[in-house]
DNA sequence: GCCAGAATGAGAACGAGTCTTATTCCTGAA
DNA sequence: TTCAGGAATAAGACTCGTTCTCATTCTGGC
């Protein structure tokens, strides 16, 4: 995610991405929009219904909302719930390191260089599977330090 | 996955894990195997179930069981069901490719020097946001050769 | 202010995956 | 070979994250 204090651009563009979807930006969805992008990782919906008085359901409908005007991406983990966060050309490429003791999600931004040579390679490789128009996703598991100490 | 038909040896690996894990390798479970290994991809349940008069209940338990004694891998998707594959240890290490439009998933072997630099910079770079004993899971998305040719 | 269409909230419904229980199968000791 | 006790199986009930329904509320244009 790694997005601090939310930007007025930043709703702009949401805004408009919105618009061209056909729906509103709602007071809901600009809140769904702040916890997001304040968060700084990933958000599962406990989390964002804690101490919050939203409606579950409006939640889950105003995800997929954003996520389908292209400005909220749905991760699938082993946890029990879905984790959300901002689109990655509204914040920044990045991928995640897992805790595989606890689970705690964090971001984690990659060398640019690394970034470049890392998608010419898998660009030619999936090309020899005969696939197109590829991008990656890519996660770390490991041991936070947390989990490391306290074993 | 990438095993065509399945060795003995693999069997008698598979055995001895189980084994140890206080586990039977009974007959539905050496099935489970079979289909895992001859598939050459990740399968998801109802690909287990078509055609075989297995029941759902014993399937899940049985991957479960497999799962916990390190024989197979369950994989989250965003579709609706998970799929399951043989443990790497018992194939090669292999990354998947995801069709964006029909949901294929293929397996994908990388060059060795390839993945052995990843980890190398991976590790690096997770060590500096404190995690350890790292390692890492790297699908791609694109589109596979019959959807790119159909759109 | 009114109206039509959109968004919201509450709860019902859905379904992949897990658990329960009665039955069947294995294994190894006699 | 037989038998007993523990493990595996099958069928279906159950769980719970997510989606759907529908009555109510909001919003933006006239």
């Amino acid at each position: 995610m790694i997005t601090g204090v939310p930007t007025s651009e930043l709703h702009d563009t949401i805004k408009t991405r919105l618009l061209a979807a056909g729906q509103r930006y709602t007071n809901r969805r600009r809140q769904l929009v702040e916890i997001l992008a304040r968060s700084g990782k990933p958000v599962a919906l406990p989390e964002i219904l804690r101490g919050r008085s939203l409606a579950q359901s409006s939640v889950y409908r105003n995800l997929s909302v954003l996520e389908r005007a292209g400005v909220v991406r749905r991760l699938v983990t082993d946890e029990d719930y879905g984790r959300y966060e901002l689109s990655e050309d509204l914040t920044e490429h990045h991928h995640h390191v897992i805790c595989s003791n606890c689970g705690t999600v964090q971001d984690l931004p990659m060398p640019a260089e690394f970034e470049r040579r890392l998608d010419q390679t898998l660009d030619r490789v999936a090309r020899t599977a005969g696939f197109a128009e590829v991008s990656h996703r890519l996660d770390l598991f490991g041991l936070c330090a947390d989990c490391a100490e306290h074993s």
